[in-house]
DNA sequence: GTTTACAAACAGGTCTACCGGTTTTTGACT
DNA sequence: AGTCAAAAACCGGTAGACCTGTTTGTAAAC
């Protein structure tokens, strides 16, 4: 009887140190990035994630040395999965899209997500610790420069015009202030009421 | 020979109680907010914040018997600031605004101004805290509300006026996206081209 | 003299980085 | 195939630093 065979009673697939190590580490990650979201970044410890990721603590410091490691591999990850969707398109073949569905595009899938003001949390936390400033914003221009092209490109405009650049800037800031209102506020209308009202006056624009 | 004239051997001036308490809740306080610009929130400490205050950790536990009191009283302050200054008319015998000065004040005195990120930085980071959630949030609507009529009224708009509302937060919103962009971008110029863009849009609609 | 503000030291708890030991995988050699 | 040493992943405990809330004592104001 072979070894597989006998799952039942020895549950070990035998898997390579590669995905041993990429199981742990998508695991830590995704607790961590859950925990912004449900304790806050303040409340975030090391000895926390291990047990949000079912993770025994030793594993999680082999993996992630330093605190700061831990947290800049979860962001990476967030930032990952927005460049790998970007831009959402249900119709990959269109290469056009009109404002409107840009706007609900990007709202659906990246500025109303609780994810995004948790990211928002941690740049924030971090905007004073150097190191981890650094790399938080690393991660986020080699992705963000990117990201404005395409944009660009998806509502028909020039990517030499700066002035297109800076209409797609706009489209993001008001998103995000947006997302930002929505944290605090209660009523959960208001930014959808704001975003159709957006839409309205970028129509005519 | 009176106490006073002998300034130079006893510096000590006489003060009441309640200015002796005015004192160090002031010094602490905006020491508090200086060191959530300088060095962010998760480095600030009752510690920190006696040293930076040039004040005792005696005197600031006695004012602020919880580390949380102090954060909610800074904020306070702040907010008071911005509610007594507002609208920021350096004619106040006007009673209407065009919406490019509304624009340019609100930028120039609440979303330019470093303790804006602060503050945000704050509102994000006790989000979970529920305790100091609520204060902060408390404090807010004291003067979220009032501040919006106000400025409903500023631009020519109806209060009841509901449409006139959204339109308001619409404004805030942006120039709170492009606040939380400037503290991430390192060009210093985007956020005045984006206000610039976006007024000549508002002027439009 | 009583109350208020200030001062400094203490106790209890938590977190991070590190460390020695254990299990699993790997790859080279027979 | 089977063997076996080295490497990688994992585990739990500890030391040292920090921070908060409290407490005991002193000075100033009333």
């Amino acid at each position: 009887m072979s070894a597989e065979a006998t799952s039942k009673s020895h549950p070990r697939p035998r898997r390579t140190q590669a995905e041993r190590s990429l199981e742990t580490r998508t695991k830590v990650c995704e607790a961590t990035l859950q925990a912004l979201i449900d304790v806050g970044y303040e409340q975030i410890s090391t000895t926390l994630i291990a047990q949000k990721a079912q993770v025994s603590r030793g594993a999680l410091t082999h993996q992630f040395p330093a605190r700061n490691d831990m947290l800049v591999a979860a962001f990476q990850l967030l930032v990952s999965e927005w460049r790998d969707g970007y831009p959402f398109g249900s119709d990959p073949e269109r290469e056009q899209l009109t404002v409107d569905e840009l706007i609900d595009a990007l709202w659906d899938n990246i500025f109303s997500d609780p994810r995004y003001i948790a990211a928002m949390e941690l740049m924030l936390a971090a905007r004073q610790d150097n190191d981890l400033g650094h790399a938080l914003r690393d991660i986020l221009v080699t992705w963000i420069g990117n990201r404005d092209k395409i944009t660009v490109r998806l509502v028909g405009g020039d990517v030499d015009d700066d002035e297109a650049g800076l209409k797609v800037q706009l489209h993001l800031s008001i998103l995000r202030g947006i997302a930002m209102h929505q944290s605090f506020d209660s009523d959960p209308d208001t930014a959808r009421k704001l975003i159709e009202l957006w839409k309205r006056i970028a129509r005519n624009a």
